[in-house]
DNA sequence: AATGATAGTTTAGGGGCTAAACCATTTTCC
DNA sequence: GGAAAATGGTTTAGCCCCTAAACTATCATT
């Protein structure tokens, strides 16, 4: 096996695989503690498209519908979601509310602030650059390669 | 807001954190239908080491000890691994049995294929070595950030 | 020998997941 | 128009993971 693929493997595993609760718990973000990643990308995602239904939702988080159910159950509990009826009553469109969009923006401010600590401490401008390169490639092939 | 900061945190959150578990579940490994991400990295510590305690198992996977316990009972019962009695009738050292070195081995080697297809299609020869000291670098950085 | 510390297991409760079952509503077909 | 099929979302059932307290056996200290 090519050298490289081995340490590839190795490599993806400990970041992608192992190292990214590592991480989560690292930004030691308050909000966190409150609001699982699952309950963060769903808010993620109805900030990002306005309003959107249960069924796209669990398109857009790869997971089952009951999952996207049981999740927004909670954001609506936790009131930082609310419905909006549509004309088909069967559907929920789902949008942010007020609260929503601040827990949004707080929580990827505090991530910013962690993100800048880390690379001003231990990333060169050049490195930043090349992150900003190889993550814009990951993100293309994980919306690509039937990910 | 530096703009880059503000594209960091958003392909950060994307990839490392909602980008995983599309990755895992592409990769389709019939090991890991069997065998969760947690047991899994279990497996390579313990391998890694050799003979290892719970305790150190703990601390090396950032866990709370039950976490471990129950990690481990699955494994013994599945018998990828075993148990050797130390002078301390406390404690347990574990190790891989034959059975779990060849899942090890049979989980690498899948992974390994996966990469080997993805980057000969989507990423070329530059890109490789970057995707390789970008991720060399993260794993530094997870291993000494207080991650 | 009694007390405190340690290694690991079990218990309790919370989060997540898949998928079937269920219910209301809409669409399709005859 | 009415019955059957499809659809949108919720609930139920069962499995997984986690934290941390409680528990038990063993070791170390006083």
């Amino acid at each position: 096996m090519d050298m490289r693929i081995k340490e590839a493997v190795e490599l993806f595993q400990e970041v992608l695989f192992y190292g990214t609760e590592r991480v989560i718990r690292s930004v030691d973000n308050p909000l966190w503690e409150e609001f699982s990643p699952e309950q963060m990308q769903s808010l993620k995602l109805i900030g990002k498209e306005g309003r959107i239904t249960s069924a796209r939702l669990a398109v857009l988080q790869g997971v089952h519908k009951s999952a996207v159910s049981n999740r927004t159950k909670k954001l609506l509990q936790k009131e930082l979601i609310q419905v909006v009826q549509t004309a088909d009553r069967r559907e929920k469109l789902l949008e942010l509310t007020d609260a929503g969009k601040s827990v949004l923006e707080e929580s990827d401010r505090i991530l910013a602030e962690y993100l800048e600590k880390l690379m001003s401490e231990q990333v060169d401008d050049q490195e930043i650059e090349q992150f900003l390169v190889i993550f814009r490639k990951l993100s293309a092939i994980m919306k690509t390669d039937g990910v």
